[in-house]
DNA sequence: GAAATGCGCGGTAACGTTCCCATGACGCAG
DNA sequence: CTGCGTCATGGGAACGTTACCGCGCATTTC
């Protein structure tokens, strides 16, 4: 394929071969009004025979309207982010526009660059996951911007979306307590975390409304990786308990660290522990049992940012802050202690 | 964030704040030659003053470099692309370009659509996976282009990356040797694969060296999903075998599958079966045993392809052909069946 | 001392598109 | 027949930038 380094043709090259002035020209594939059906299939034809397609950097200038759209989270290789970023891809795309996508590796100033890049770029708005907690690199933004994530939860002003934490321990909870397990273990990120305590929170109302005493629960924290899952669990699991042990963690690495944990003790899950885990990562399902967990709809939180930047770059200041549900997947690590079906625990999940 | 809609600085605005014209304020953000020092200087000072920032679609209007690259894979949601996507974002930030990222879902028409739109948007180049057959669709993109992946292979015109599967598949079978292995089974995919023949090919030329017979090797066919790789494992499993079987699927997904046909036959692995894969997925890290496999450098392939994207677009029609070597990840797939350590197959691999 | 060279700078055109306004044709009513 | 409104079309400006050319000045060279 030997790049052509021949001209591209241009909307005069259309108009002229048409035999109309580019205004013409122009009028006749923008699709607007005020012009003869049979001139415009002239300049359709013309258009064709030549090959043209319509350069976007010219309209974005002359227009102000790039058709470009940003995206700025913290790394594509991270499976939640890369289904966030296929959401908004697949929308983006739905609505005729394309995405520049960059990783900030949680790094403030990679995000403030990339910021500046978009800006350079002219694109229409961007859907950034915010890293930085000055809220002075975003602001200096200073174009149409959704924010994506519990972070977002620190910038009042801008609208963003994000997953539903409470509707997602509602689930999770619900779960455990109709497979027999009221009171579960929890394995928590690090106290600096802002998820943390709204996951918390969650969890209390939870027991409250179910007359429950929530200091009953055993928490355990631990940074939100393997690793961190794996020492929580240990330190679960050194603490005396009587029967079957149920946990849910907040984070599915962290689940898969536990679940590690639990085959070091020489125990097993679900037999011996129950575990749930909260993001929906792939490695679940391929772990042994497979992982039950209460996955966040990555996807449809790309489209809805998505969606969301259109009406801010329209001027419709509707939803300023969405949180989407969650939902359970249900796989094979945690035991059915309920009186109803005590077979169920044994070959569960796997599908 | 309320976005500002005051008009943005243009470089006029900066010549008129440093007191010279357009031209001399543009050679002196330009940093071209040609201009003294103190206005330089001074027009530098007005730039940050007014908090000017270079439009670039106007840019890459006026020079006919737009600085954006396209990236067309099948799906950012796999792991792999994902992983060829964060190396190509990361190489074109590095060169101050931006990536426009798409996914096909292996449709060509999908793909023909992405690529109308980034020649629209006067992309500078683009790295693709071809899913399309005809080089018909893909002549047309009459853009510098690099192909990335094994289907490159049809089209030797375009300079291609992709990983080193000749390499990749010695790599497996030395491990596989060194471990007591000598006549693993193999785990295919389609025949109607090009990489199916590709990988064949590879161990027939290790066997020759080896002067081991190839055709004593048992083969099996499958999609290249979990559940091609169970049938696939299951039919192996239904054979006459005496001792270890040991496997060298030819895709993580399917060397997953096999696993669980494994576990579903109520045998252990790697106690009874050994499992090699192919791709170094993230969720073989979490099964048990951890898949130990052969890993494709996905950062590397993309970061690469960005480089000779760029190769091309300067006229450097240099390496044609890339093939990245790819590494073994030891987990805990494989029993110890050498002499020299027969106990290492029990506890092994998880980190 | 005059011509030649080099350098810093300004003016203007051009990239490809869209938007605004002018123009001419045509139809229709007075 | 004239005047007015409507509608299809053409002409030109503008978006923000860089490339090219030319001008004036200072320095060098025979």
């Amino acid at each position: 394929m030997g790049p052509r380094r021949t001209r591209r043709p241009t909307i005069i090259d259309v108009a002229e071969r048409a035999g109309v002035s580019k205004s013409t020209a122009a009028r006749a594939l923008t699709g607007s009004s005020n012009i003869t059906e049979e001139t415009r299939d002239r300049v359709v034809k013309a258009a064709e025979a030549v090959g043209y397609e319509r350069n976007h950097l010219a309209v974005g200038m002359r227009s102000g309207r790039s058709g470009m759209l940003g995206l700025v989270i913290p790394d594509i290789t991270n499976p939640f982010w890369a289904d966030v970023a296929r959401g908004a891809q697949d929308r983006a795309v739905k609505a005729g526009a394309s995405l520049l996508v960059f990783s900030s590796d949680w790094n403030p100033e990679a995000e403030a660059a990339h910021l500046r890049t978009l800006r350079r770029a002219r694109v229409d708005g961007a859907v950034v996951n915010p890293v930085s907690d000055s809220f002075e690199d975003l602001d200096r933004f200073g174009l149409p911007c959704v924010f994506i994530g519990s972070s977002a939860e620190r910038f009042p002003d801008v609208s963003s979306v994000g997953s539903d934490i409470a509707q997602a321990v509602r689930v999770g909870l619900d779960h455990l307590v109709s497979r027999g397990h009221v009171t579960p273990a929890l394995i928590l990120g690090p106290k600096s975390r802002l998820a943390r305590a709204r996951f918390l929170r969650a969890v209390h109302e939870h027991c409250v409304e179910r007359d429950v005493d929530p200091s009953v629960l055993a928490i355990e924290d631990g940074e939100y990786t393997v690793e961190g899952g794996r020492e929580a669990m240990k330190r679960l699991l050194a603490q005396p308990r009587v029967g079957h042990l149920a946990v849910f963690a907040a984070n599915d690495m962290m689940a898969l660290g536990a679940m590690m944990a639990v085959r070091d003790a020489g125990l097993d899950c679900p037999r011996d522990v129950s575990i749930l885990g909260f993001d929906g990562i792939p490695s679940g399902e391929f772990a042994w049992p497979g992982l039950t967990t209460v996955a966040k709809p990555g996807r449809d939180i790309g489209e809805r940012a998505i969606e969301c930047l259109f009406d801010e770059i329209d001027h419709k200041p509707e939803h300023r802050r969405v949180y989407m549900p969650c939902r359970l997947l249900e796989r094979g690590s945690l035991a059915d202690l309920s009186a109803a079906a005590p077979k169920r625990m044994a070959g569960a999940g796997r599908i």
